[in-house]
DNA sequence: AATTATCTTGCAAAATATTCCAAAATCTTT
DNA sequence: AAAGATTTTGGAATATTTTGCAAGATAATT
C-alpha cells in the first residue's frame, strides 16, 4: 500500500470513529506504531486532523466544513514552516489582521496559543476558529469571492478603516525591489486598508513569490516592517530587502 | 482513550444530565478522580462548562437551536421539513437574509437553486454558499460567537440597518402569543435589525418551539408575516396565530 | 469551632512522543 | 538487469506528557 493511500484511509476511518488511538490506527492500515505517527504528523500539516496524547481527533466536524483546498496547496511543507515561523513572532494577547490567502491561513493555524485578537476577512480563518473559544475573533463583513472565501467589497474595507491592529499579517502576488504586487482587484483595497490598520506590517511569502511581479501594484517596501519566507528563497533579493531596512526571516 | 475523547466524552455525558459528580464522571469515562478534575479544569477554560464543588454542570442551557455539530442536532427531520417548506416561499433572485440557528440553516439547503442573493451573519450558512458561486452571499461582520459560529456585536448590527431585504429568515426560541422571545442576549439586537431591515418576515420553527417563551422577548406577533412549522405543532396555538393574521404553514 | 468533603499541589509511575539508526523497499543510473 | 542512491519503514533509546496517588490547604456543613 502506498503511503497516500494509507494516510487516504487513515482520514476516512477517522471520519467515521472521530478519535482513535494509534494502535486501533496501526491495525486499520496494517502498519507500524512508527508509520502511523509520521502519517498523523504530515496528515495534520494539511489540516485534515488534529494530533493527540495517544491517537487523533478529527479537526472539524465532518460537515458544514467551508471547502479550502489546503490539500492540494502547493509548497506545503514551505508554507507550514513559515506560518510557524510568523506565529512565533506575535506576543500573547496582541490584535492581529490576518489576511486572506494561504499563506497566512498556516499562520494562522499556529496561533491558537498566543491567544490572540484575531481580526480577519477569510473564512476559512474564520471557521479554523469558530470553535475555539478562548479567542476572540472579529469577521469583516463583506460579500464572499467565491473560490477563496474572502470577503470583499466596501463593507470589508470600511471595518478596516474603522480598526486598529498591533499586527497585519499579509500575503501578497509577488514581491520585488519594486514593491509587493497582487493579482485580485478587489483585495487591493481591502490589503491597503488593513496595512493602514495595522501598527506592525509582516508579509509572508513562500520562495516562488520572489522577484514576481503581478498584475495590480499593492505597497511600496517602504510599508512592510517583516518578511517571513523560506529556506529556498533567492540570496541576493532578500539581502536587497534587508539593506532596505526590512526584517527577513527565514524559516527552516 | 486519549484525554481528548474523555473530555468529548464528558461534556457529552454532560448535556444529558445537566450536572454530574466527580466520581459519577470518573466512572463514565474509566479515569481516576484527578484526572477528571484535571478534565474539567480545561474543559471549563473552553466555556463548555462549569465547575462546582463536588462535580461540573453545563454551563449553556440544553437548547440546541444554535449549536451547529450537525450530530446532535434535535428534530432533524422536521427541521429538514421545515427547511423545504420555507425554501418554497422564496421567489428567484430576491434578497434574504438568513438568521442564524440549526432552523435556517436546514433552509439555506435549500435555497441554492432559488438564486437568491442572501444576507447572514451565520458562518455555517456562509460557507454552506461559499463554495457555489453563482449567488451572491454577504457576510456581516461581527465577532464569532463561539460554537455557534454566529457574528454578533455593533458590526452585525450596523450591517443590517445599512441594508434592505424582501424577505428575512428566521427564527427563536420559542413562540406564544405573547411574540417571540431567544435566549441569547446578543442576538436579540442582531435579530431585530434583522427584521427592520426586510419587507417580508418568516419565522421557522419546530414544533417544540411553540408555546415556550425564553428569557428575552423578541418581538410580538404584530411583526411576523409567516411561521413554517412541522406536522406536530400544537393545532390549537396554529389557530389562534392564524386568527392573528400570520400565515401558518405546515411542512409535512 | 469542629467535622467532613472537596480542592490544589507535588511527585513518582505509566503511557506516549520524539529522535535516531539500520533494514527494507523504491527509484535511478549504468 | 545490477549497482548505487534515495526514500520509507520499523524498532530502540531517550524525552516528554499524562495519570493516579497522597499530603496539605480550602471550602462547605453541622
Amino acid at each position: 500500500m502506498s503511503s497516500e493511500e494509507r494516510q487516504q484511509r487513515i482520514a476516512h476511518y477517522l471520519h467515521k470513529v472521530e478519535f482513535a488511538s494509534l494502535e486501533e490506527l496501526a491495525k486499520h492500515v496494517d502498519a507500524s506504531v512508527s508509520t502511523v505517527r509520521r502519517d498523523l504528523t504530515t496528515l495534520e500539516a494539511t489540516g485534515a486532523l488534529k494530533r493527540t496524547h495517544g491517537g487523533a481527533r478529527l479537526l472539524a466536524p465532518p460537515t458544514d466544513e467551508f471547502i479550502f483546498s489546503a490539500r492540494d496547496t502547493h509548497q506545503l511543507d514551505e508554507k507550514e514552516a513559515i506560518g510557524r515561523a510568523c506565529a512565533e513572532l506575535i506576543q500573547p494577547g496582541q490584535s492581529v489582521i490576518i489576511d486572506a490567502g494561504t499563506t497566512t491561513y498556516h499562520v494562522a493555524r499556529h496561533l491558537e496559543e498566543k491567544a490572540p485578537h484575531v481580526i480577519t476577512n477569510s473564512l476559512p480563518v474564520a471557521n479554523l476558529f469558530g470553535g475555539a473559544n478562548r479567542l476572540e475573533v472579529v469577521v469583516t463583513g463583506g460579500v464572499i469571492y467565491p473560490r477563496l472565501g474572502v470577503l470583499v467589497g466596501p463593507l470589508a474595507v470600511e471595518a478596516f478603516t474603522k480598526m486598529r491592529a498591533d499586527v497585519a499579517i499579509m500575503s501578497g502576488g509577488g514581491i520585488a525591489l519594486e514593491g509587493v504586487s497582487n493579482s485580485h482587484g478587489l483585495l487591493i483595497d481591502i490589503q491597503r486598508a488593513m496595512i493602514n490598520a495595522a501598527h506592525k506590517v509582516i508579509f509572508c511569502f513562500d520562495h516562488t513569490k520572489f522577484g514576481r511581479q503581478s498584475v495590480l501594484p499593492l505597497c511600496g517596501l517602504d510599508c512592510i516592517d517583516t518578511i517571513v519566507t523560506d529556506g529556498k528563497a533567492p540570496r541576493g533579493l532578500v539581502n536587497q530587502l534587508r539593506k532596505k531596512n526590512i526584517e527577513v526571516i527565514v524559516a527552516k
